[in-house]
DNA sequence: TCGCTCAAAAATGGATACAAAAAGAGGCTG
DNA sequence: CAGCCTCTTTTTGTATCCATTTTTGAGCGA
């Protein structure tokens, strides 16, 4: 079922978030085509997708370098992040979300109060944290009533730390992440409130404010990566 | 200068936001080639950058769809933009526009405000205006600081009636439409205050508010639009 | 030694050919 | 008469070839 285009469009991506390939360097189609020993019609295509989620950058006649990707690109990212994510919330309140989506919310709460009670190691706590998580905010930014907002999301989920999979961990200081992690399920608790109460400024309000903790949090971890290269986990899936 | 695939993209935009193109139609590469005479490469590259707009979608093994714009896609479309542009005024405020910048905001509403003190007739008024409108906005998006903002605008600002070129005006009541844009005229005064001031708050919850008036119009206008047949001026520059 | 010009090489955009997969229509069989 | 199977047509995905444009490098001249 995987085209050769999805499928270099795939691995690319992953090179590219991952820092396999060089922020700045240049790809070609001749030499993605056959690097993949694939012709160059694929990968074409695969560059041209890779371009509209703005991995790369497309140089008039000089083909795509990759984008470099700042600490004003992730705070960026992570503004417009919040920016789509809190007007899902408030569309979602105000609209009245579904049963389904309501269960789906609750399960995703149910998911971490149960992981964050429990005494788990810290990577298996991550993992579990992270994969709840997705589940709560793709319901709200999916379910809102705004297809738009999904689209949009969707364009540019992949820029690093945008995304939601892209959640940054601090390995070395358990305690605190769990703190920081009981944070962010308690106001999980809150939005779900006010979703129920279908108020849509406090959901807003409180949607934004769950962001700006991510923005914060992300800030903060970035000063570090840039300085002493603490390292993440809580990885890309795509 | 324009390459033959963005000729096609160009063209066949602008005959689906026009309506030339009926919704729900399929396009399919071959027909696309034909139609224009070319290959399927520039059909196909045409094609897979007009889904990525929004434009048209894909259903897979049967080629692409006209996408059918409801009015429920326009106020999406809008409450998307407020979201986006509202965060670029803060973002603007908060981080200092350059005096180019200031430049350009005070020539536009220089622009405005000459124009609504003129007793010039409705068509006039209002292209005068939008010209200058489209300056302020994009001044503002587009120079905010954040470039994901614009490059995200950039992505769905071909949906009708998003785009800052389609402003719509019901010609059929001149008094009531020289009102509204000094309403708006005055609200770009308070913005451009605002990020003078540097005040991120005041200037994001002005142009929260301006986007809403536009979106409230919208909804009247799309109402008359889809009851009565009323028409549109202030059409669609891409 | 520096600069200019011209040529060659490479890269992109477009055209076409080929294969595979899927949808639709029509006939065949139970 | 209905359901299924098959053949045809449509459409997509990929490979390769051609042309145009750009870049780079070498050589020559001042």
């Amino acid at each position: 079922m995987h085209s050769s285009a999805q499928h270099l469009q795939s691995v690319v991506r992953r090179q590219i978030v991952t820092g396999s390939r060089e922020p700045g360097a240049r790809i070609s189609e001749v030499a993605l085509a056959a690097e993949f020993d694939v012709s160059r019609t694929p990968a074409r295509t695969a560059l041209a997708s890779l371009e509209a989620e703005g991995l790369i950058e497309k140089r008039e006649g000089r083909g795509y370098t990759i984008r470099s990707i700042s600490k004003a690109d992730i705070s960026n990212a992570i503004a417009v992040r919040a920016a789509l994510e809190s007007l899902a919330a408030k569309t979602l309140a105000e609209t009245g979300m579904s049963d389904e989506v309501e269960a789906t919310l609750l399960s995703s709460i149910s998911t971490t109060e149960s992981i964050l009670e429990s005494d788990t190691p810290v990577q298996e706590l991550l993992d579990g944290y992270h994969a709840a998580n997705v589940i709560f905010h793709e319901a709200i930014m999916l379910k809102c009533g705004n297809d738009l907002i999904a689209h949009t999301f969707e364009r540019i989920a992949m820029l690093p730390l945008a995304k939601l999979g892209s959640l940054v961990f601090d390995t070395t200081n358990p305690r605190r992440e769990r703190m920081r992690l009981m944070v962010g399920h308690s106001q999980h608790v809150i939005l779900l409130d006010a979703l129920r109460q279908r108020d849509g400024a406090r959901a807003e309000a409180m949607m934004r404010e769950h962001s700006h903790a991510t923005l914060n949090y992300a800030d903060l971890f970035v000063r570090k990566v840039y300085e002493n290269g603490t390292r993440t986990t809580g990885g890309g899936k795509s």
